[in-house]
DNA sequence: CGTATTTGACCAGCGC
DNA sequence: GCGCTGGTCAAATACG
């Protein structure tokens, strides 16, 4: 089996954001990536059709915790760290980007109140001024920090198997918790367009209660995991994790083992929405999945909650299991004190995600690249 | 036969 | 209060 813990577990702390984000590095078990460091020599300038158009390998990232300014009363129990604070990191990265491209909205989850998971391709640069644009901007409710340059695809030259084949083409990692105004603002100098969400996104953001009513709800009495709110207190989204990938598959072995439980059509998706449940016992993680609207090759993994316990080994040891990659994320990343900074919590969801999967695969290596690389944008 | 999945019913929060 | 919606439950069903 392929672990790498050493792929988050080891990275250096927590880089102040912006400069390094064009150039960050990661390390997974395997290698030194870089695959979202590439030279700005491959940024295609045709602006006729804007680089993204080629490149399918995206990825944009969003993570947020939760502040204690806007949940003062989140039963910071719950927590093991005894946090009384969730910082928040508002981040989204996105692999084409820059100035001078378009931005297209190639998705959105629509979750009636909340956004957790807006997709974004964005594009019209310039004009944020269009209302199509600002809807975009709004829509994401984040500040958004595009990374500037794009990683070509490489080649895939060698066969897949059944999980690779599903190859992430692109991903998202979005960690969401109810939004507070401590969003951290990460390189607005690399693009206006990240003061411009902040401008017209991050108020709302701001203002708005995302729907918070139902992966609270229940899950409060559950366990220790569910994030409340506290007597006379907002409620509290616990911290989710989005992930999407492309895959012709909708089951992604994420290492861990998980039983279906339900399965709706929600509201904007023709597509049903299945929802899991760890199987571990007292786990009391959950996650749904679906495929997105807009593409139905589009898988969105919606992961709530923080695993109680490891990998189980026969899933996650990579046995004969399918094990394209496995994610562990322990969203619940709190700090201990209100004058823990943000980084500090970075780190701990840092450390909270490592991956498992089978080196020898590229395709696997390909997303765990990704995904690495996505978490190692969300520490900056 | 044990386990996992399916699926309709039910529950709860929110907006009108 | 009622309807809408997302999420969960649990009996029925399918599968190995």
């Amino acid at each position: 089996m392929f672990r790498s813990p050493q792929a988050f577990g080891h990275q250096q702390g927590i880089r102040d954001e912006d400069e390094s984000l064009g150039e960050f590095s990661f390390q997974n078990g395997t290698k030194q990536a870089s695959c979202f460091r590439p030279s700005s020599a491959s940024i295609p300038s045709d602006e006729h059709q804007p680089s993204w158009m080629h490149q399918q390998h995206y990825t944009t990232i969003t993570t947020t915790t939760k502040s204690e300014s806007t949940a003062p009363s989140n039963s910071n129990s719950r927590h093991p760290s005894g946090s009384a604070h969730h910082a928040q990191a508002v981040q989204t990265l996105q692999r084409r980007s820059d100035d001078g491209y378009k931005w297209r909205k190639y998705g959105q989850k629509q979750v009636k109140g909340s956004e957790p998971a807006q997709l974004l391709q964005v594009h019209v640069p310039e004009m944020p001024h269009e209302e199509e644009d600002r809807e975009i901007f709004r829509w994401t409710h984040y500040r958004n920090r595009i990374q500037r340059h794009a990683q070509p695809s490489k080649p895939q030259s060698t066969t897949r198997n059944l999980a690779c084949a599903q190859a992430t083409r692109s991903l998202m990692l979005e960690s969401v918790a109810t939004p507070d105004k401590s969003s951290v603002s990460f390189g607005d100098d690399d693009l206006d367009l990240g003061s411009q969400v902040s401008k017209s996104g991050v108020d709302e953001f701001e203002e708005e209660e995302p729907d918070a009513k139902r992966w609270n709800g229940k899950q409060e009495g559950e366990g220790e995991e569910g994030v409340s709110s506290g007597a006379g207190g907002r409620t509290v989204r616990e911290p989710r994790v989005v992930v999407q990938t492309m895959s012709e598959i909708d089951i992604l072995d994420d290492g861990y083992r998980w039983r279906k439980y339900g399965q709706k059509v929600v509201k904007g998706n023709p597509n049903p929405r299945s929802y899991y449940k760890c199987t571990t016992v007292g786990c009391p993680v959950r996650k749904h999945v679906e495929r997105a609207c807009h593409d139905l090759r589009a898988v969105i993994i919606t992961y709530e909650g923080k695993h109680s316990h490891d990998v189980p080994a026969a899933c996650g040891s990579g046995g004969q299991g399918s094990s394209s990659f496995a994610m562990v994320i322990r969203p619940t990343a709190t700090t201990s004190s209100p004058s823990e900074s943000d980084a500090h919590h970075q780190l701990h969801l840092q450390r909270q995600i490592r991956w498992v999967g089978k080196p020898s695969l590229h395709s696997i290596h390909r997303t765990q690249e990704t995904m690495s690389s996505a978490l190692d944008m969300i520490v900056q």
